[in-house]
DNA sequence: GTGCTGATTGTATGCGCATACATTCCCAGG
DNA sequence: CCTGGGAATGTATGCGCATACAATCAGCAC
């Protein structure tokens, strides 16, 4: 790790200006072939591998595109990790349905999607989890690292979000299509579900149904919820003759609830606001010897991969995930190319997947 | 987004000079209280960010560190996502069990921790895939953004790593604990597995068994097989009288290998290399109608999520990939603060976890 | 009031690169 | 052989910040 060769090395080296060295590297058309291949060999000769903070500075965009995510780390003890420890290997038992998974699922795929398109568009990305008292600073150091940011909807407080939005175009993820200054993307919460829900209410003839919803601060949720209530409308069912219950997103959660459920009357179909909530209603149903889908219609929301693996496999709406990361990242592009645009909203299409907890009729 | 303010424009807002203000952002406590109010308010009004660029410029390290992954992009089609296609939801039935997951699990979980651990240790995390022939550019691309390097072993050219390395520095993660210049991060991939299949051979006394291998270029599978061969000694049984098989890493591989295996001969235990090709065992045995772990000891390599969901419950070797991430970061923070260390090697502990597919004895 | 000292603040410089502008080169056309 | 003009290259500058060093200030002992 000796000092990091420069542009001056290179240019020593091979016996041109900085500015060739430079142009070789960005636009190598501009250099006659004979100077290039100089340079090129002195750049290997030297292990030159150009700053990309010197690059940023004198360009004036960093080619970073940064992605915001809700803190995941509760979960994460603070003591550093430890070295190796011999190679004793203990052997333990896992019979304890230990099932808080914190399937973080849906963040992994977005961030892949962001990934791949935020590189095949030349730039790199950055990722952050936002982490309480310290989100503020998480936030406006990244919006210095990168020339636009997509945040996860609700996980910033949006006073902070037109501070950084000063500087840098950001794109609201997954959130409320809300008519503000900033760009959203999302995916068809409200049809979804309101689609799926008319499946139940009307190509199944069922009107018994317990609709579960999630955090009333998730505004994916709300969307859901909207759409579910939709299509009673659509159904012609009045909200009073269905129950709505909320839970919290989780698997554990969706026992819980189930459990409540089941203790006042067991419905003909209980719909989910998301994958992770319906698997813990089979969870309870199956230990109970109710049957799905014959006794009781289950469905969620999201399209996870465990839902594909359940017994009874999981009918869903299933989110492009990997898709909205690249349409925030698309959208991050298009506005770094023309800052003069209107707020854009994306919605991706979603679609209904019947499986068998509520399979077609 | 007009042009963003710099130093100048709230040194000159608060009436001190630009040296004052980077002290008031660096070294709070070198400046007098008055001061330092003065400056911050001026910060605030203009919506003031430090450019990560020129601060890392000046500071000759950009407080990044990268995460290089393999590519997996491949299912990702390469046209743009375009926007809203209106309202309608169309209702697809998925009971083809298209199952090949891309279950990323384990790069997402690495990721989750080395972003957890960096952003704890004050740096930034750039993640990127390495795709076919970009990969070389890619990883200079990063490397001249980033002070420390973390890469998950095999997925770039020796060669490349070290031209890399002559720069900054770098940790590989999961692969062999080669003896060369690199610092490496791993799991107890050998003694898990020795550990687990002595548990087998001699605890269940099974010594009728399957060990279906992954792909000859994985280093941890290597480690894994050796790891198999050392029990087969330990347990006083030839290889000669077991089957040692390959596949994939995939749950369609398993599923094939399995076929495989049982049109020869029904063992009395086979093991896996991984979770997901165990997975796929585990989907033809019962499709055959073959009892786990009645007729059938089955077991798995990683702890993914799936593993604790399936049917029966996979027995298996957890690593701790959150763990691994941290582990990483750790690792480069270390050589950062000490350039001069020996080449160091972390190998984090794993543990047999017993579940219904090869039960505790 | 004077001189001294540590605390504050200001001045000047360089980090490594891109790029506008100036200079030099090369070759075709005369 | 000379000249014009585009191609190739060189020169000079600034990007925004950190920091060494210089200058100034406040407070204290005398």
């Amino acid at each position: 790790m000796a000092k990091a060769p420069t542009v001056y090395d290179v240019a020593e080296r091979s016996g041109v200006s900085i500015a060739t060295v430079s142009r070789v590297l960005r636009s190598p058309d501009a250099v006659r072939e004979h100077t290039r291949q100089r340079v090129l060999a002195a750049v290997t000769e030297l292990g030159y591998v150009p700053s990309a903070a010197a690059r940023g500075l004198a360009a004036r965009r960093t080619n970073v595109i940064g992605l915001f995510f809700p803190g995941h780390d509760e979960t994460v003890p603070d003591q550093p990790v430890d070295s190796a420890r011999g190679d004793t290997v203990p052997i333990v038992d896992d019979d304890a349905d230990t099932s808080s998974d914190t399937e973080n699922l849906y963040f992994d795929e977005v961030l892949r999607g962001a990934e791949i398109e935020a590189w095949r568009r030349g730039f790199a990305l950055m990722v952050a989890a936002g982490r309480g008292a310290s989100r503020e600073a998480l936030v406006t150091d990244i919006a210095g690292r990168v020339d636009g940011l997509a945040v996860l909807a609700r996980t910033v407080p949006d006073e902070l979000l037109a501070y950084v939005a000063r500087r840098i175009p950001v794109v609201i993820l997954a959130g409320a299509q809300r008519a503000d200054s900033f760009d959203h993307v999302s995916a068809s919460n409200g049809p979804g579900m309101r689609t799926l829900a008319n499946y139940v209410l009307q190509d199944h003839g069922v009107h018994d149904v317990v609709y579960i919803a999630g955090p009333t601060d998730s505004p994916d949720d709300t969307e859901r919820l909207a759409g579910f209530r939709d299509a009673l409308t659509d159904s012609g069912v009045a909200e009073a003759d269905v129950r709505i219950l909320r839970s919290d997103f989780t698997r554990d959660g969706g026992r819980a609830t189930a459990a409540r459920v089941l203790a006042e009357r067991r419905p003909r179909a209980i719909l989910c606001s998301n994958d992770e909530t319906a698997l813990g209603v089979l969870d309870v149903l199956e230990q109970r010897g109710i049957r799905v889908p014959e006794d009781v219609l289950v469905t969620g929301f999201d399209g996870i991969t465990a839902g594909r693996h359940s017994r009874p496999r999981l009918t869903t709406v299933h989110q492009p995930m990997v898709e909205l990361g690249r349409a925030a990242v698309h959208a991050i592009t298009v506005r770094l190319d023309d800052p003069t645009l209107d707020p854009q909203a994306f919605t991706l299409p979603v679609e209904v997947v019947l499986r068998e907890s509520c399979p077609r009729v």
